[in-house]
DNA sequence: ACCTGAACACCGTTCAAGT
DNA sequence: ACCTGAACACCGTTCAAGT
């Protein structure tokens, strides 16, 4: 909507590596930061290159000028996803009040962006990552770099450092995943129908019983439980000091 | 390529509702079988309606007499995965030793199927439910329903069976999906290049110190671990009789 | 320098026509 | 009854041509 694209002078000093927008606007950025918004909007089953290309004013094929295919596209849209991590005012890569606080942090981080963009979540979590290491959700290496940096500077050796990131990414994977997509079934798939209405639960006593409570929204409660828990168990990896010995927790 | 295609008699005596299949061997159950083992041999993403046809001989619209469409084939491909519980001597809707035992069993079959299907799971984690408190990966009603009634008759709350079903649930999700998705690439992804090579490490001191820690495969005893974690935890939802309190695994 | 038209190979899907 | 040919609308992608 805002676009303060003032045409004044012609660029006196542009930034040498800076890249030279055409006229339409049309740059690698625009395009990755277009996508995210129409998967969105539309679901990531209608993003097209046409569809894109339409949704930015221009004729689809103009996009392979700035990047290389669909699939080079999804990936910087995951990217560009992931790295709202690093403008969330309340995750910070340095300033942090001990590992447990820089956990939390980072969890509540990434809650807050799979929950900001359901429909792209899925592609966080299962687009093949670029090592074998890199584990969805936290596919940024300077990110990795910044919980294993935080973990060993606690006292945590170097295998339990790294096994902490396996352990907080499996986690974050399935707890994130499932609640994004509940809260899509829920809100009904994007303009897209069949799913299959309902299901019938005659024959299903325990189902139609527990139908309520398997129905309510408890995802935040429940990832705050299970995240105590999770850092419960890594305190445990610490050899000394051991922290006040809160078992159950108490909020 | 075993067809025992014996053209004898015309088949004397169909029962009743059984799909009279066609000269070719066409069928609902058989394409989705098909399915299944393209997907194991080449990936998820080179199954086409065409491909598919080919692969049974067959000219691709022909599937379309069986199957409503792709959509609803790919629906039929999840539960036939998760369905392949049934058949698993390791696992019993019925018989079992206790709901540790019967998690447990649960939980390994579970995971069987993951590894027995690398191609065909992110499928399973990500298609949307039938409904919102189905929750992948395990989607099938009998089971749910299963886990709710073991859960229930063990003394478990109606509120705690359907907590300890979505925490196991994302326990699954989380775990499987990235061990899952991790073995697709180190064994680089079927016949699919480009994933970009590898990653420029320098300026990331900590990812390169802890690389072979970061690289080395425990996965099953990261499973292990984190399954006696969960499983240490909904024990304490239990109201009376304690368990033996072993807070680290023994073995 | 940047976008478009036209073209190519390949999708999913429908349906009249073959056997 | 079951499969196929032909057709349609739509993909991703390339490239010569326009401006």
């Amino acid at each position: 909507m805002v676009d303060p694209d003032t045409p004044g002078e012609a660029p006196a000093a542009v930034p040498a590596g800076a890249p030279q927008p055409g006229r339409s606007g049309l740059d690698r950025q625009r395009i990755i930061e277009a996508a995210v918004r129409f998967i969105d909007e539309n679901g990531l089953r209608m993003l097209t290159m046409q569809r894109l290309g339409a949704y930015l004013g221009v004729e689809g094929m103009a996009l392979y000028r700035y990047v290389p295919g669909r699939e080079a596209l999804l990936d910087g849209v995951v990217e560009s996803v992931v790295d709202e991590l690093f403008g969330d005012p309340h995750v910070h890569l340095e300033a942090h009040a001990g590992w447990v606080d820089y956990l939390q942090r980072l969890a509540h981080g990434l809650r807050r962006i799979a929950l900001a963009h359901p429909e792209a979540f899925p592609l966080v979590a299962t687009r093949p990552p670029a090592a074998p290491w890199v584990r969805p959700p936290l596919r940024s290496l300077r990110w990795i770099e910044s919980l294993l940096e935080v973990m060993t500077e606690a006292g945590f050796s170097d295998e339990n450092a790294a096994a902490v990131y396996r352990a907080f990414s499996s986690f974050l994977l399935g707890y994130l995943l499932l609640e994004v997509s509940a809260r899509g079934v829920e809100t009904g798939p994007v303009e897209e129908p069949d799913v299959s209405p309902i299901e019938d639960l005659s024959g299903y006593p325990l189902l139609q019983r527990l139908e309520p409570h398997l129905s309510v929204d408890v995802a935040a409660e429940d990832f705050e439980e299970a995240l105590e828990a999770l850092l419960d168990r890594v305190a445990l990896l610490l050899p000394r000091r051991r922290r006040p010995p809160r078992l159950t927790a108490d909020k």
